[in-house]
RNA sequence: GCCCCUGUCGUCUAAUGGUCAGGACAUCAGACUUUCACUCUGACAACGAGAGUUCGAUCCUCUCCGGGGGUACCA
């Protein structure tokens, strides 16, 4: 779709890889970048690979490895190679490619494009220091022209090597997807490790050499790992000479997802947890939506759309190159306009589990609900669906009308709406719908009767009249609408909640009062 | 220190060598209304600074400043 002709153009058959590591809780950035990894698929027709990069076992866990593919699975973003569905080059747990790493780690020291390094952290920065350098110099290439002699020392007194790659002496360019030609400058990156003298294998192999082997040639990955850029572009120059990478791919860093501040959203804040989201209520359409904002936008007039609609207009090309906070506030929006555009059904069968777990209904599943609960859902789904911004507060609208208590306790809200005259409106309208027959409870028929009795007749300001009878019914000051909740409970409960805030009506108003009075005080409690 | 990325309303972004710099979220005001929402109307609000190129720069170049990342035997 896009152009752009400081850029390299695509493959024919894009090849993109998801590669996380299983350590902690999926988070958005996770998500964000699985997501256009996905997109770009999608909108190419090519294949997306997801594989797994355990190779730190201090770190990564099973717990973390189940959550990622739940989460992936959840959203519905969903590959074409790799961890369950299998492939041409598995297998996609870096932990058990180990034998392949040692080869190419073999192959990489025999052709001279790597060498065994002696020197331990510590040695290297007190060279640094003893040589005016800082200390955070970085490696000094010190064991490159190392003698055999020396090393056949070193190894007599039982020292094992790590093995670094040889870095040209040469600036390295290459043009990022996102960001176009980027140089980096001769000297600025030193040799580097790819296996720990213990013989395990790190990201800086394990990474490209998977990538060479699965022949992906698109790498969309976060911003973090562009100054990883060019060792690994060296790399691939060593692995193409090994006859292992058919092609070094292109380059497109993300930009970060940010949190308050100037800090990187981090795993410590709540909206980066994917779960906690999800928790909150989020729909799968509404995350993800919101998501792909983050450093993409479809055209000028347009941020509400569905999957289908990302995957046919995504291009990375227009994915920008500076970082995105993560709004909480745009994201729920988003997330109610996908809740709104929601078929009826779907959205209070989306709701139930959150129902239950706030105890409203009986069931986690739709199918499991009693033949009361289903109705009543269904009767007040419409109401609800757009009032709620978040499946989690469905609870809170329905509730009322599941509960089949007869005195629902104000809230604090519900209090303000009840005033001096209100005993009065309770009177007048428990007297004029307990007249009412039962085939004639009818939302409709309910209202024409109040606004006629408690309004035209009786002179009540419709706020005050309503507030009171919304409260009764709701416990609320909020609530779906008075006159359709009310069909939905039925008279014979509609008229007990009525008669049961009346006679607690006069407690409650002391009970104010005394809480007005105390708050005037000043507040304090304690 | 060195290397690299980045800078348009508070936030996400659009567009452009010449426009009133557009939209969305948020905020505020209003209409609708039985509450709250929905919907609609309106308001507020941005090109980090300085040079240079140009008839003209938000856009191109440079410098500075701000923010971020890297400089690991993490990824």
């Amino acid at each position: 779709m896009s152009e752009n002709s400081e850029k390299p153009s695509l493959p024919k058959d894009v090849r993109v890889r998801f590669c996380p590591s299983p350590t902690g809780i999926p988070h958005v950035g996770m998500v964000r970048t699985a997501l256009f990894n996905w997109a770009e698929a999608r909108h190419t027709g090519g294949k997306l690979v997801f594989r797994i990069e355990d190779t730190d076992n201090a770190r990564d866990t099973d717990e973390s490895l189940k959550m990622i593919i739940e989460a992936l699975n959840w959203l519905g973003i969903d590959w074409d190679e790799g961890i369950n569905v299998g492939g041409p080059d598995g297998p996609y747990y870096q932990s058990q490619r180990t034998d392949i790493y040692k080869k190419v780690a073999q192959q990489l020291l025999d052709a001279g494009y790597a060498y065994e390094s002696f020197s331990t952290p510590e040695e290297t920065a007190a060279r640094n220091e003893a040589n005016g350098r800082p200390a955070r110099f970085g490696y000094d290439g010190y064991d490159r022209t190392m003698s055999e002699e020396e090393k056949e020392k070193f190894r007599a007194e039982g020292r094992k090597p790590a093995i670094r790659i040889k870095m040209p002496d040469e600036d390295i360019t290459f043009t990022d997807l996102v960001r176009g030609p980027i140089t980096f400058k001769a000297g600025s990156t030193p040799d580097y490790v790819i296996v720990r003298p213990n013989g395990d294998a790190l990201y800086t192999l394990t990474n490209p050499v998977d990538d060479a082997l699965m022949n992906i040639n698109v790498v969309l990955r976060g911003e973090d790992l562009l100054s990883s850029t060019p060792r690994q572009i060296v790399l691939y120059d060593y692995l193409k000479k090994l006859g292992i990478a058919k092609q070094t791919p292109l380059f497109g860093h993300l930009p970060y997802v940010m949190g308050k501040g100037h800090k990187k959203l981090s795993k410590r804040d709540p909206e980066s947890n994917l779960f906690l989201l999800r928790d909150r209520g989020f729909i799968k359409e509404g995350l993800l939506n919101y998501l792909a904002l983050l450093g993409w936008s479809m055209g000028p007039d347009k941020d509400v759309f569905s999957m289908d609609e990302l995957a046919k207009n995504f291009s990375v090309y227009d994915v920008v190159a500076n970082p995105a906070h993560f709004d909480i506030d745009k994201a729920i929006a988003i997330n109610a306009e996908h809740i709104r555009q929601l078929d009826t059904q779907d959205f209070i069968e989306r709701s139930v589990p959150y129902l239950h777990k706030d105890g409203v209904v009986s069931a986690e599943k739709w199918e499991d609900l009693t033949g009361h609960e289903r109705e009543v859902l269904t009767a007040a789904a419409p109401l609800v669906q757009t009032r709620v911004r978040l499946l989690s507060e469905v609870s809170g609208m329905v509730g009322s009308l599941l509960s089949d208590d007869e005195y629902l306790e104000p809230d604090e809200g519900a209090l303000k709406q009840l005033k001096d005259d209100s005993g009065e409106v309770l009177d007048k309208a428990i007297e004029v719908l307990e007249a009412v027959p039962d085939g004639q409870w009818k939302a409709d028929h309910l209202q024409e009767l109040l606004e006629d009795e408690l309004v035209a007749k009786a002179g009540f300001k419709p706020r005050r009249a309503f507030g009171p009878v919304r409260v009764a019914e709701s416990g609320r000051r909020v609530s779906p609408p008075l006159f359709q909740s009310m069909e939905i409970i039925g008279k014979d409960l509609s008229v007990a909640r009525l008669k049961n805030l009346r006679s607690h009506l006069d407690d409650v108003l002391a009970a104010k009062a005394a809480a007005q009075k105390d708050a005037s005080k000043g507040g304090k409690k304690n």
